[in-house]
DNA sequence: CGGGCGGTTGAAGTGCATCAACTGATGTGG
DNA sequence: CCACATCAGTTGATGCACTTCAACCGCCCG
């Protein structure tokens, strides 16, 4: 059994057996601790890329700008998640990222992921499924927003995000922190704001929810999952048969 | 320089020094092949997830399947693409993958993957790249869903296929082969099959393509990238530092 | 030659956008 | 600690891009 739970795994429900290389690598990739304040970028468009971050606490998001001035908010990143893997392979950044609210993230050069995939297998793999992982949550966004309601999208951001929260910290459907804006939800569900500010009331007015600024109260949590049709597979990381080899060849 | 263009490479523009080992790695991966006829599953829904697939010839698709009827094209699998990557670290399929011409794929098991990565870092690196190109496309293809017109979608469709097919074999703009029904496009551009229609009918009127049940002809290529409003920076993967590092350590 | 699929066209409906005015919170500087 | 500016959210009126339903055509293929 592994002594360290690295911030790269703590969201895959899944762990590896690690040796002391595998140890001192992950501990490499967090000595760095940035303090940052609610609204600073973690990278901006044009930026050259570099660096991953790991989510030690906090909120952040990562978004496109629109020529006509809209924007779509690409992923929501929790405590646990790697950011700036999608653009890994570009040269300079095609999107932005800002923290939603204060807290610590762990930057890391890119070279550290050599070091990682020359050395250390079973890190890979995990580097990998954070990879597939990210990309699922993407996929199923995409679904969402091409063939469903404004209340099932909202529905089922809410049951993702819980189900993403609790599996790093226990956390109650029943009411949790929140911190995003009608705007932001918008902008990552592809709807105006307005738009959710009465599907909100809507919910709300049928005894769905209630949406305060920064926090969320389910209160009909099985209708809450019917409307968004949820099926949490896709947050899985199974790995099927690759973990046990990896165990085995540790 | 290597003397192997491998199908997983194909589309990458960019390569990796390859010593003997890596070759034989990439050699492993394509003993296999399988004819393929027109829409014959590569994998479906809910079977388990116990190989990828290289596409060597013909043209594939992976979908979702959607309680209410419909259907979310999630990829267009062109040849050199890796098929299964998303669902890599799921135990069951969430997805279904199909043909769409008659064609060539090269299956091979996940083990093959541990084989890689604890083998080959330049492959390795190949594999996060390939895996981070289809992201960015998935990606892409939100943002157009969620924000822009039909038209524009079905434009800037276009302009990616043309562009990542011209990658792989020299491809005019002005004509080429694109074996998609309009249900099909709908599918993947989160319209229906009669918005479709109507769209590429006006898109002909305007003197910008004409589509034959098989074949797109582009009339008048600047217009249509103004209308798609085509950025191909996301198609490109420069791996910044990574390909320095990769190359100095092989 | 018949059946089915791919595509076209029309009429009518709708979910969400847009524009706009307003309210209440948040935060900031004097 | 209040005055004021700003931002988040609410609500209403109106518009429209796309959907739905439906009929129809032509092509391909058995």
């Amino acid at each position: 059994m592994p002594r360290i739970q690295s911030c790269i795994l703590a969201n895959l429900n899944h762990y590896f057996r690690l040796g002391d290389d595998d140890q001192r690598l992950l501990r490499d990739l967090e000595k760095d601790p940035a303090q940052m304040r609610s609204g600073q970028p973690l990278w901006t468009a044009d930026s050259p890329v570099d660096q991953l971050y790991i989510i030690q606490s906090g909120w952040a998001y990562s978004f496109r700008d629109n020529p006509d001035g809209g924007r779509q908010v690409v992923d929501i990143l929790l405590p646990g998640d790697v950011a700036g893997l999608r653009e890994l392979t570009f040269a300079t950044h095609i999107s932005e990222a800002r923290m939603i609210t204060e807290g610590v993230v762990y930057p890391f050069p890119h070279h550290r992921i050599l070091d990682i995939m020359e050395n250390s297998t079973p890190l890979s793999m995990a580097l990998l499924a954070a990879f597939a992982r990210q990309e699922a949550i993407l996929t199923e966004r995409l679904l969402l927003i091409s063939q469903r309601s404004a209340r099932a999208r909202i529905a089922h951001f809410i049951i993702e995000t819980h189900t993403r929260l609790n599996r790093v910290q226990p956390t109650d459907l029943s009411g949790f922190y929140l911190p995003l804006s009608q705007k932001l939800l918008g902008e990552l569900l592809g709807l105006t704001s307005v738009h959710v500010s009465r599907s909100l009331s809507d919910m709300t007015r049928d005894g769905l929810l209630t949406k305060a600024r920064h926090h969320i109260e389910v209160h009909d949590r099985d209708r809450l999952f019917e409307e968004a049709d949820f099926d949490d597979r896709y947050l899985s990381s199974a790995m099927s048969g690759l973990h046990a080899r990896v165990e085995d060849t540790a």
